[in-house]
DNA sequence: TCGACATAGTTCAGATTTTGAACTGACCGA
DNA sequence: TCGGTCAGTTCAAAATCTGAACTATGTCGA
């Protein structure tokens, strides 16, 4: 719990449980196969005391889990749940506007291949017609769960589409 | 410029220059049409102080652009670039993730409408095949400017395919 | 039985960041 | 001249993060 996870808004939402310091790229690298506290302490150089924190958290949250892979003494991997894989097609996007508009020396450190076959740059899309989402081509509205408060009052009442761009 | 836009990793990226506390929010509040300073305090919570040096970072990364509305005082308005309206679809899936696993009282806060008419829910999807893009569905290999160093051991060398989930 | 090593943390002082409230400065309108 | 609007700036206190050392449990080899 935070400020984010309070406000009535998604995306605030989703921010305040992976959107903090370092909780993006602990999800990539348990995603990429890194499990271990030492590996991810390791890999990331992030402080052990701020991991031991961000694991926590996301486990209460549900995105991550702990299992133990060995007795005598015990250990413990980090795996995500359902929920954590669910976050991983949100990361390719963020990771695709990173190689996108930020340009890295000597071209991406990553590349996707889909289960098709292809390498790809993932895009969003609508369900209904495959067309491409952007910023362009979508409206806001307000939901049932539409509230006033912070963050909310653009939408708030439900009260119609929401100009935007 | 933080310690992650200094990783050789494009989610790191993305994360140094849009996943800032508070940053996703804003970008929110001015793709929905919350352009002033005033309104974006207002409307987010945030401390003004706060909110002065994201939009300074913002600017700067050029995802975020300041104009003028009027003349006498001077006054401006912030907006999207190109590169800032390019996360929109990337702030969809956050927003579809926080519906699906948060679960807000009273349903979504917000709907989304495509262009062709339909209320949806956005999907991640590879563009050669139109199949959706999951945790399973894809592998990361390590591209052209893949490089060693914090982050990136999982991928370094483009040593293939890496089995995740 | 001793010492070195491995893993998964915890502790804590100092540095950095964020909050919250008040203040500044330019201008308008009555 | 007074009050209000807008877009910030200032600053002390609170919260968070870093970095390094330390703890705990158990293995292995000599």
């Amino acid at each position: 719990m935070n400020r984010f996870t309070e406000m009535h808004c998604s995306i605030a939402q989703a921010v305040g449980v992976v959107g903090e310091p370092w909780t993006p790229l602990i999800l990539r690298d348990l995603f990429l196969g890194v499990r271990r506290f030492d590996d991810l302490a390791a890999d990331l150089g992030v402080s052990r005391n701020l991991l031991t924190q961000r694991l926590e958290r996301l486990m209460a949250a549900g995105v991550v889990e702990r299992l133990p892979y060995q007795e005598r003494p015990v250990r413990y991997e980090y795996h995500l749940t359902e929920a954590g894989r669910d976050i991983v097609p949100a990361l390719t996007m963020l990771m695709a506007w990173g190689d996108k508009w930020s340009t890295p020396p000597g071209g991406p450190p990553a590349l996707l291949i889909h289960s098709c076959g292809e390498q790809f740059t993932p895009v969003v899309a609508c369900p209904h017609c495959g067309g491409e989402v952007t910023a362009e081509s979508i409206t806001m509205v307000g939901g049932p769960g539409a509230a006033p408060g912070p963050g909310t009052w653009v939408l708030a009442g439900g009260s119609g589409p929401v100009e935007a761009g």
